[in-house]
DNA sequence: CTGTTAGCGCCTTCAG
DNA sequence: CTGAAGGCGCTAACAG
């Protein structure tokens, strides 16, 4: 009889879980015959995979990742999506396009989100790298990244995801922010306003930078007077979005329409319309479920198709591809709904 | 002069990372040397530490933490959440709650979205159990769960999230489901309302029948006449609940009142009541960013509290717990706001 | 305080 | 078709 004693002792109160040797000695094989019958495609006899099979099922056995990630290479068979808030739902759902993607290559996704501290980043980025990921995807919220630049040389592909990275280059998906905007207001302006206002999130974001040089853009366009009264920056949450806009409305002389900068300011401005019953267009950056019902007209996109193709050039880095810096620009689509003529018509 | 030549050879356009005998090399130290400078806490002088962290940060070195991994013990330092869909708004924010935990934890978090397909969970399960994670948080799909009574024997903790398992006992979140729907339904006839209608999602999900569970209890104790025309389960989309509630409206004896069974069907039966300007009062499970704005009164809960709490027990069994299956039930919060009285007169 | 040795579990040499 | 040895990068034992 075989000796069919595992590498036994117990942790934590279970069972140490059997190894290729473990399935080989109950098999009464060698190990590496083993481990050929249970790596498919491999060329063993019939009876003999058979009775591998048997053994392995009979010790639950399941073939250790990290070893074999080790064994190859020392590089994990996964790709790290590093992110700053998971409740968004725009990033929830960037990071449900890269999960499929990921998936579909046969990848593991570590998913790690740094609570929005821009101080969290870079310890979180470093901590995938120990991981040896496959490949970084970010969605940057630090200030400075040319700490990515000494990792880079490990030739880790980094897909910068929603905006650029500073200070250093890298390859980068983001959506065609200004271009967005700038539709978006001249259809404000098509609509007949003329005093448009402009409330969207934090200064110092690229996103929210691109979207006001559109709002700009249409303005021009247009001959409308660019007053800077009516642009408002006040922050991230919906909250002071509202505040922004009710403060607008409060004007001796308040604007006829409002571009939101983004689904949180949106929901602000709806509210501080709705609150005050102002006859004000309003047209947002974004889609959201609530802007198809409320008859909210915006600039959409396609976030689960911006995670995608993140991962996907990811991929392309990955099997060989050397050349340029990808740097991919998003189209935008202008849905036009009720809100971009006058809000009070809809909202009933 | 110590050789310094790296493990070298190109890969992929990148250079080959340095190991820690590379440091020891350049450091001019022996190997564990180097290790001990490296992990922190250990003794070394203090001179040789920072040769060795010198050494380290010239050969940018960052340990491999697969190599780490499988040396102690064979046991990866992540946890895995697997879940149906990261893309509704509910599950995103459980995640949420599970990334802070484990971040707090010092653990990394894979997530696995099975993209709601029961045949893709426990292919997921076995990939995330061979990757050898640490515990297992597992929003079931699956009709049957069997197959986890052969993974649990091994000491890998597996909680379920938001929905108890089948066919095996296990650690789980959920919450307070009938007891929720119940306080809903009851304010709802305590409004004055007599023909409440239950509008919910698929007639085999748990959380489903809870809820219609918690409905009839309603219904009985103010002595409701249980009508099963009222009662429409047809499935998980805001469209499909639209045409129910459509339909109910057109019924010759329609309903006064609705219980929404969770935040898809809100939206469906929001709609349904927008489009027909019905003057029925409505209440839901779930809250969600719009029903505040549209004044909807819900039954609320705390989603990231449930993945917290759910990392929590996982940690609590890593750290040796034996004693009984935790069976934890969240409770949940009934938001009066409008809508239960008369919708139409808080839409405008 | 520091160095040597061995081995985690797997798989790719190379022989038979 | 099958077997035996070696090593991926790191750290736990045991020396010195």
């Amino acid at each position: 009889m075989t000796d069919v004693t595992l590498n036994a002792s117990k942790t934590r109160g279970g069972t140490q879980r059997a190894t290729v040797a473990d399935v080989a000695r109950l098999a009464g094989v060698s190990v590496k015959t083993a481990s050929r019958a249970l790596s498919n495609g491999e060329l063993v006899k019939a009876s003999t995979r058979t009775k591998v099979l048997d053994a392995a099922k009979a010790l639950r056995f399941r073939p250790n990742a990290i070893a074999r990630d080790l064994r190859s290479g020392g590089v994990a068979s996964s790709v790290a999506f590093v992110i700053g808030d998971l409740t968004n739902p725009f990033y929830a759902q960037v990071a449900s396009g890269v999960s499929t993607a990921t998936a579909e290559r046969g990848l593991t996704l570590v998913i790690s989100a740094s609570d929005d501290q821009a101080a969290r980043e870079q310890p979180t980025v470093v901590s995938m790298i120990e991981r040896r990921v496959q490949a970084l995807l970010l969605v940057p919220i630090a200030e400075d990244h040319s700490y990515l630049e000494g990792e880079r040389q490990f030739g880790i592909p980094i897909v910068a995801v929603d905006r650029p990275l500073t200070n250093v280059a890298s390859d980068s998906v983001v959506f065609d922010n200004r271009g967005g905007a700038r539709a978006g207001v001249l259809a404000l302006a098509d609509a007949g306003h003329r005093r448009i206002c402009f409330v969207g999130s934090s200064a110092h974001l690229y996103t929210h930078g691109e979207r006001l040089a559109g709002y700009r853009d249409a303005l021009l366009i247009r001959g409308l007077q660019d007053d800077p009264v009516l642009v408002r920056q006040d922050g991230e949450s919906t909250d002071t979005a509202e505040r922004a806009m009710s403060e607008l409305l409060d004007l001796s002389d308040p604007p006829d329409a409002v571009f939101a900068g983004n689904n949180r300011a949106a929901l602000g401005v709806y509210r501080a319309l709705r609150a005050k019953g102002s006859p004000v267009a309003m047209l947002s950056f974004d889609d959201f479920e609530l802007a198809s019902i409320l008859g909210i007209s915006v600039v959409a996109h396609d976030p689960r198709e911006m995670g995608r193709m993140a991962a996907q050039i990811a991929f392309r880095r990955l099997d060989g591809l050397e050349g340029h810096l990808e740097q991919v620009v998003l189209p935008t689509e202008l849905l036009l709904r009720e809100s971009h003529r006058l809000l009070s018509e809809s909202a009933g």
